[in-house]
DNA sequence: AAACAGCGCAACCGCAGAAGG
DNA sequence: ACCTTCTGCGGTTGCGCTGTT
């Protein structure tokens, strides 16, 4: 089926949001929820399509995102969940708290990606299936609770005290209110205790480590990994689309 | 100091799937 | 069952900033 085109309709603005634009949307978003974003801009006053409100909202405006630069744990993790799971940048962006898809995204291809190539040697392979063991575990354990960081959640929730956020990153304050989801930003990776990353990507010790699945144990010849990836196509689409998130471990 | 190139990031576009009528 | 609408996702673009010459 084909669409029309989101802003179709002439008279709409594009490009960088303004502050009092941001303003707007989020007092709006703080009295009536974003139930429609289609009718939201024109409910709010705004001369923008919902599209790009949810986008500007979503990756900017949400108290619970996390701005600045990313931490060196951050970047490994996002290079390792890459392995796994390809350019599936939501399901990446899941897994690490406060991040947005778009932002694990343009980090990915600005400077991630150069390295990523270089870097997967035998010590990246343990320390992946590391990873993917974590995911799996955590994929029995979680199974009927809903992860914490599940934007989905969040939605309907009212945001009262958000700190108007700039449209710079390189001026936004990071710190916001405790999020909806009861997520405490002072519990983000970056302060996460230094023995679970140090072990999860270091692998020094993956051997002694049980297998959470059957397959995550074969480790194929030279880097065809993915080969076996694909063989239990159940398990990767739950893994893909429940959402786990691996900082609850 | 000016011109140029490269990089980083915010935002847009189009598609696919979900949801509702 | 089909059609329409809406949302979410991934790819891509374009602008501004910064470093280099």
């Amino acid at each position: 089926m084909v669409r029309a085109p989101c802003c179709e309709k002439m008279g709409l603005k594009k490009g960088p949001w303004t502050h009092d634009e941001d303003t707007i949307l989020i007092n709006y978003i703080n009295l009536h929820g974003h139930p429609n974003w289609r009718v939201l801009p024109k409910l709010a006053g705004l001369l923008r399509c919902g599209k790009s409100c949810r986008l500007r909202w979503t990756n900017y405006l949400k108290p619970d995102i996390k701005r600045g630069n990313f931490s060196r744990e951050e970047e490994e993790m996002i290079k390792q969940l890459h392995t796994v799971m390809g350019n599936r940048w939501s399901a990446i962006a899941a897994r690490l708290p406060g991040r947005t898809d778009n932002e694990i995204k343009n980090v990915w291809h600005t400077h991630l990606k150069k390295r990523a190539n270089s870097n997967l040697n035998s010590k990246s392979l343990k320390s992946l299936k590391k990873v993917e063991q974590l995911i799996v575990e955590d994929d029995k354990e979680e199974s009927g609770r809903l992860s914490p960081f599940d934007t989905n959640s969040s939605s309907q929730e009212s945001y009262s005290e958000i700190d108007s956020p700039q449209p710079s990153s390189a001026s936004y304050n990071s710190s916001t209110p405790t999020s909806p989801n009861n997520y405490d930003e002072t519990l983000s990776i970056d302060d996460m205790d230094d023995e679970f990353w140090s072990e999860v990507f270091s692998g020094e010790d993956f051997d002694e480590l049980p297998v959470g699945h059957e397959n995550i144990g074969q480790l194929p010849s030279g880097c065809g990994y993915e080969s076996n990836l694909h063989d239990d196509v159940d398990f990767w689409f739950n893994m893909f689309t429940r959402g786990v998130d691996l900082s609850q471990i």
